[in-house]
DNA sequence: TATAGTAGTTACTAAAAGGTTAGTAATAAC
DNA sequence: GTTATTACTAACCTTTTAGTAACTACTATA
């Protein structure tokens, strides 16, 4: 006899593949949770953000900006009466649904680099 | 004066950005976090995990099975005694540490879906 | 003998993602 | 006048990722 080892029933294993296709739709890709931590982190302009986010391209990160904006993960705002006109991305009420993924990829992350390198 | 949204202290978000960037070089891609979670579901054969995440093909399978087990996240077995030979992929114990992960990434994309939706 | 299931691999192709370079327009500083 | 900064965008090219189809090798079933 076996012990098998069943962490996720059936049930469990659907929901959980098809919840995470819907997670990964909108976050996933190479860049998108490294920019929303960034953006959390009070990095409102997109020059700070590209400086911050080690490696990426202006041309990826507008692009991400974009998405972002349409899931409502970040708000653009114009600011006009500044010169010259300034441009904040800052996180949505809503965005703050995702700490618990960052902070749960973050802790695995950390504890998986620890594991390796020992 | 205006509110500032900081979710992330300036160390907080710099530790957050090299966790993640490591925990995404093993989990990222489109089908990593999914056939862990039909391995962790009990599901443990080649065609049976071909079967059950939808839309996978057997080289990208393959592959990923196969950085899976140099990430100690899987073991493969070749069972010898039954003819024809039968191939065991079980998740490790060093892979429930992805419980967290997983769990919060698929109740982040059953509530968007919500949200979306409605 | 033919078909199907076991577990893959190989070669080729297509698509997606990302990087590089250059350039815009406005303004301010030197 | 030249350079720098702000916030991008377009064109182009390379890299990465993924899909398709065919094929291996063995066994079981009809």
């Amino acid at each position: 006899m076996e012990e098998e080892k069943i962490v996720y029933s059936r049930p469990q294993c659907s929901n959980h593949l098809a919840a995470t296709e819907d997670a990964l739709y909108v976050l996933g890709g190479r860049w998108t949770i490294r920019v929303m931590i960034a953006i959390l982190g009070g990095h409102t302009r997109f020059n700070e953000l590209q400086r911050t986010i080690n490696g990426i391209s202006a041309r990826v990160l507008s692009s991400e900006l974009k998405k972002l904006e349409v899931n409502h993960l970040v708000e653009r705002t114009v600011i006009t009466d500044q010169k010259p006109v300034l441009v904040e991305y800052v996180p949505t009420e809503y965005s703050e649904s995702l700490k618990d993924v960052i902070a749960a990829l973050a802790e695995w992350g950390s504890r998986h680099k620890k594991k390796i390198t020992a």
